[in-house]
RNA sequence: GGGACCGUGGGGUAGUUUGGUAUCCUACCAGCUUGGGGUGUUGGUAACUUGAGUUCAAAUCUCAACGGUCCCA
């Protein structure tokens, strides 16, 4: 395999294919196939973000993926920003449509009509919905499985407000739901504001989480969106107040996408292959039988796992007779399972089990009776030596843009004083080619902008994916 | 938005310059063997992205489409 560090591109191309988390030959560029073991992870990261909105009192549902080009184009800027990325669909069997149709590239089009419809009065307030699908977007440029494709495994969640207020307390619940969804993950990150050009097409303002690739790169892997009343005015979402006027709905969007399995291949893997978080692995424990003459190991196998699954472990005894337990070793670590656990004729005349944490130390022996606690044990280890991994690289992942030299010349993120002028701005991306991906919104550091010198605060650059 | 390179069994490749018999590794299938860190061995399956052109003859030369990779803005 290659090596993780002198050539990310490389490891992550061949990691997704040695892994069987996607299958990247199928014919349309930037589409591919899910395959079993990449959907379970996924599914896995579904299960994490659900259970996460659905204790904060959102509801789940489903729009359909076309849109008529008359909803699409009901808010100018965000049609807009989208033009150029929208799939068409202009023909029923022979006949030309007479109203041509979209593939969703996100679904505030296909939703806001029917929030018009729903929202009444102030009693159907807060409208907090979410679904996952996937949406369409006709990237030209070079697609990467997980992080630039063409059809999206896609998060988004909308709300709708009586006031501006209570959209922003939104964002702050959003924000509070991420760190649960990012804690689970080990994913560290950093939040920007984007800046006005740069925001998602229609909002007021766009808080983006950004993390660092292997490479120095930085990946978008969330955003949440203030809109304000510039949706619910050109879809005409009104209710009625309680005391007995008419006023416009403020809304708020969460979306994330697959990316984030991007983030975790690429920020836990090694150069022995991937790291998952127990929390989405499909394996969490995967026994490696050692057979041995005179010991019943198979027995024994099924005696622990059936010991590890009633506590709530996903386990798996690999039984395959016609590979060397060094091989499965190296397969199952190449696939990311954290916890290993060996059996052979040692264990079984002494009672015990050999675990391995894919994370690396040493062999681990205890007690069968043992058992369940002692895995919690080790894959909250686990856990955490991830997390701990994940944030030191992060640390060095972003360094001090004292300088336009040192920022052209440097291959990871930066960081800035900015005033948050567009000229400014222009300048930075022009001579050091890197993006400016907007103020860090919670570091509240002041100094003078690298360009001007006039009042600036803290703001991210880099080479973004 | 602009540019460069690439496309050979499932994966990775040799062959392309100089047109003529397609190489090796791996994976896969059937055995035997082996087993505490990628077992060994025997046999077998399997490929020139697509279309058009040049030619007696195209993996090889030309053009286009599709796909892949990278760089610059």
């Amino acid at each position: 395999m290659e090596n993780k560090k002198s050539d990310f591109s490389s490891w992550y191309n061949e990691i997704i294919d040695l892994s069987g988390l996607s299958d990247k030959r199928y014919p349309i560029k930037g589409m591919n196939v899910w395959l079993p073991y990449g959907l379970k992870v996924m599914k896995g990261i579904d299960r994490i973000i659900r259970d996460n909105v659905d204790i904060s009192g959102f509801q789940e549902v489903q729009f359909p993926v076309l849109i008529t080009r008359d909803q699409l184009s009901i808010e100018f800027e965000h049609v807009k920003g989208f033009e150029n990325e929208v799939y068409w669909v202009t023909r029923g069997g022979r006949e030309p449509l007479e109203v041509e149709m979209a593939l969703r590239p996100t679904s505030e089009a296909a939703m806001y009509g029917m929030f018009q419809l729903w929202v009444r009065a102030h009693t159907d307030l807060p409208l907090k919905i979410y679904q996952i699908v996937s949406v369409y977007r006709y990237e030209t440029k070079h697609t990467r499985t997980f992080i630039r494709i063409r059809e999206i495994h896609f998060f988004e969640a909308h709300t709708a407000h009586t006031d501006y207020d209570s959209a922003e307390k939104q964002m702050v619940e959003y924000r509070q739901i991420w760190d649960q969804i990012s804690s689970e993950l080990c994913l560290p990150f950093v939040v920007d504001q984007r800046p006005d050009w740069d925001k998602f097409p229609g909002a007021m303002y766009t808080l983006a989480f950004d993390t660092a690739m292997p490479g120095g790169r930085s990946l978008q892997i969330g955003t949440i969106h203030q809109y304000g009343e510039n949706f619910s005015r050109n879809y005409g979402i009104e209710y009625l107040k309680e005391d007995g006027t008419h006023s416009y709905v403020s809304q708020t969007t969460f979306g994330l996408s697959e990316r984030l399995l991007a983030a975790v291949i690429g920020i836990h893997g090694d150069d022995t292959g991937l790291i998952f978080p127990p929390s989405i692995a499909p394996v969490q424990i995967v026994i490696i039988p050692i057979p041995s003459e005179g010991a019943d190991t198979d027995s024994y196998c099924s005696r622990v796992s059936q010991i590890l699954s009633a506590e709530g472990f996903r386990v798996h005894i690999d039984n395959r007779d016609n590979y060397t337990p060094g091989f499965k070793f190296n397969e199952w670590e190449m696939k990311g399972v954290p916890l290993r656990i060996e059996i052979g004729g040692r264990e079984v005349r002494d009672n015990k089990i050999t675990m391995r944490l894919r994370t690396g130390g040493d062999r681990i022996k205890c007690r069968i009776d043992d058992l369940p606690s002692e895995a919690s044990r080790a894959l909250a280890s686990l856990k955490e030596e991830l997390r701990r991994r994940a944030f030191e690289h992060f640390e060095r992942s972003i360094e001090d843009g004292n300088s336009l030299e040192i920022m052209k010349k440097g291959e990871t993120m930066f960081r800035f004083y900015w005033c948050g002028s567009k000229e400014c701005s222009d300048r930075i991306e022009g001579e050091t080619g890197k993006t400016v991906l907007g103020m860090q919104k919670e570091n509240e550091n002041k100094g003078k902008c690298l360009i001007c010198g006039k009042d600036g605060r803290v703001a991210t650059a880099s080479t973004p994916y």
